[in-house]
DNA sequence: TGCGAATGCGACGCTACCGTAGCGGAGTGA
DNA sequence: TCACTCCGCTACGGTAGCGTCGCATTCGCA
């Protein structure tokens, strides 16, 4: 399936450009379409048109709807960095902006809660949607982590419940608020689940403050 | 359309049982194909075979598919009580339990989930459902503010804030967790969150705790 | 330049669903 | 009992999407 073109030479990377280019741009083209128009508008002839390819040419790269619709997916969820600026507020606004920038634009968030409907009745999405929300939660960890280590949490912390915490807000906000998830947003959020969680007064706020 | 049997009589409440068993019917199919399969088998042919009734019955009391679709969520949308036991944990836990019961259980899950992707391009679902949540937080607003008028909660109070907090947490927990919102995680999260926002030591766990 | 692979194009049969129509039968209320 | 309303059934034309096929064309690479 995937691996056609990996299997026919001695180097496996070297992937006909042509390929490349087709599936970069149909699945670009996926997730605009899954973005402005849900599942309902999922056709493969909408992602083709849109991605300017031959219909039959999706049935070359993709055994079916399905199987496009999950690879498109996939490609939209780790989002996640790892940055380290010493500092658990700035790690975590960090880490959690990008992501959260665009889970608040309407496109994308009709993109992710397309998923999570899909997820609720079909096995294959919802593992799938489990193991990137559980990637996104991992990075996270790894941060708090390092913070608990370096003494800007109570030892006693919990940090499950400090993820949960935090993701709980970001989600309420764009799925049922509806308002962006922007700078602002987030650096008072954080702020407060910080100041909850038992941080030391040093921790919070803009730094040096 | 709707009030096609209310205008034919002086008495505008008398219906035609026979209508009235039909769109019960009918609503309470729509509701289980939705929730069973998502919006994508949401099909009349479908809903009209589990309410057991002829397809073109449908087309005699909702115009299009649309128009069931949204009638449908509508429904299921309140969910909340208005309990005044005296104690605001306690209200708290009336109003939002069979709600989250509700929503935790992965078929209903699946219908809201439907309805709050399909409400991200869909302006006429998206005011439907701002409506149904506004409805929600305001029977909730109530429980609060007859708290803060007794002084279960300090002066200042971020009742929004509050609100959000309460939300965010079962969001989170049915949407993307996926776990059962049960009384004992309720309770926990009310207690949790009341403390955070400084409630009294006598207005969190168990009465006369 | 020439070979092979990837793509474009168009057509095919198939299925599912939509929305409409008309007729006869059955339930309802006076 | 009788008129009226609602419903079941069947059929229709139309649309949309699926998945497949064969052939011509273009592209990448040696």
């Amino acid at each position: 399936m995937a691996e056609d073109a990996a299997t026919d030479a001695a180097s496996p990377d070297r992937v006909d450009p042509r390929v490349r280019r087709t599936r970069a741009a149909v699945l670009a083209a996926a997730a605009e379409v899954l973005a402005s128009g849900g599942l309902g508008a999922f056709s493969l002839e909408a992602v083709a048109q849109r991605a300017e390819v031959a219909r039959s040419t999706l049935y070359r790269h993709w055994s079916d709807r399905e199987q496009l619709l999950v690879e498109t997916v996939a490609e939209h969820g780790p989002m996640a960095e790892d940055p380290d600026t010493g500092r658990l507020r700035d790690d975590l606004i960090a880490a959690v902006g990008p992501f959260g920038a665009f889970l608040g634009e309407a496109p994308s968030r009709g993109m992710l809660l397309s998923m999570l409907a899909e997820a609720a009745h079909d096995p294959t999405v919802a593992a799938m949607q489990q193991r990137l929300t559980e990637q996104r939660r991992a990075v996270l960890r790894r941060l708090v982590d390092r913070a608990l280590a370096r003494g800007e949490l109570p030892a006693g912390t919990d940090v499950e419940q400090l993820l949960d915490d935090l993701a709980a807000g970001v989600v309420h906000r764009a799925f049922v608020v509806g308002a962006p998830v922007d700078a602002a947003y987030l650096a008072g959020h954080v702020d407060r689940f910080l100041t909850i969680h038992g941080a030391g007064a040093d921790a919070i706020g803009p730094r040096g403050a």
